[in-house]
DNA sequence: GCCTAAGTGGACAGCGTGTCCACTTGCCTT
DNA sequence: AAGGCAAGTGGACACGCTGTCCACTTAGGC
């Protein structure tokens, strides 16, 4: 197991004034319910601040943007999956060197479980931060990529790099959205992706 | 194969004025310019308006937003690419009843050649058309759906509807822009794309 | 209590959207 | 050949969102 980059783990923070600690939390608590109750592409940072009871201004200080914020929102589930892919128990972590683990299809599949359970509980969430193209350039992303890139690399194939992509692929948030409204459930979409990881690693 | 949607063929138009011809033609080409010249999500209505010589209101007459005009450039090749599904020669196409024909992993690699190679040829009208959440509402994107279900189907899998989807995600748009950023060439694409299909479906 | 820098919030200019409607022009009719 | 009318045109308009800027306020160390 390589350099995988970890997500930054707020590091030691200048130190922050108390009306601003407030101010944050109202914001992210405001946009979080916002994102929940309509389509989080149709909320503006206008209404992000009306709904904080804070100015503009003090949302840009922070915030450049909505997807900010989502990521901010979504950062704490995410490090908690990462920490698991890393620590974790076979299937989903590596397993003791010497011990039992599980196969690289077997992982991605348990991987493949993990995010689609992250995506059910937070797709508003997933939607306002990695809409489209930004998607690619988050530092989760590039975690996740490191690590179906390992998984491909033990399962002996060719270019990594490129399926690592192409595997990832199916979790975008708009194809989970997609499928859910066509009335598949959470469940379904996992046994498909199961059924892919299987499949192409094993 | 079943029922397969097709792409409406442009079927009986009412009859369309010199002058609106004109325009038409004339928006086509300074929208098709100008996603070629850059980034396709920052070009407007309004530039392609100016571009095009004519006011916003008849732009607007025809094409609701910056995608339907992409769209409409994009249409005459995926019409060409749909007629290889359905009647071309193997890998492509399914072969004559009783003749020889690919297994499905083979022609899931074919098309999904084909589609990289669409992409590379139009990457800019499709970014313009596709973005996003989009892709999933345009009818060409049920054909491609409805083809790859079928291929699904033949190869024995459960529950096509879901893998279909699945199968495609790695065809977004933004994804192969991402990829080509990176500096994977074409070819590298495919290949990767291929051996998911191999390994899937074989 | 005072001083200072961090924090705040709303005003502002700019841009893109989509609509609307008075005017123009192609084309069919007689 | 002329007339009429519906299709087509283009720009003005109102609206909403963005991101910046800066004069004011407040927290918290000294």
């Amino acid at each position: 197991m390589s350099e995988l980059p970890l997500l930054p783990q707020a590091g030691s923070a200048p130190p922050e004034r108390a009306d601003a600690a407030r101010n944050r939390a109202r914001i992210l608590a405001a946009a979080e319910r916002l994102f929940a109750e309509r389509d989080p592409a149709s909320v503006t940072m206008e209404d992000i601040a009306k709904a904080a009871g804070v100015g503009r201004g003090t949302l840009y200080r922070r915030y450049p943007d909505r997807a900010a914020i989502a990521r901010a929102l979504l950062d704490e589930h995410e490090r908690a999956l990462q920490e698991k892919l890393l620590r974790g128990a076979p299937p989903l972590g590596p397993g003791e060197p010497g011990g039992r683990s599980a196969s690289p299809g077997e992982r991605l599949a348990a991987f493949y479980a993990e995010m689609a359970a992250l995506l059910e509980a937070h797709l508003p969430l997933a939607l306002g931060a990695e809409t489209g193209a930004a998607r690619y350039g988050t530092g989760a992303y590039g975690f996740w990529r490191a690590h179906v890139a390992q998984l491909v690399r033990e399962a002996g194939l060719d270019d990594p790099q490129t399926l690592a992509d192409q595997l990832l692929a199916p979790l975008a948030p708009e194809l989970f959205r997609h499928q859910r409204e066509l009335g598949l459930s959470g469940e379904r979409i996992a046994a498909g992706l199961a059924t892919l990881a299987r499949r192409t690693l094993d």
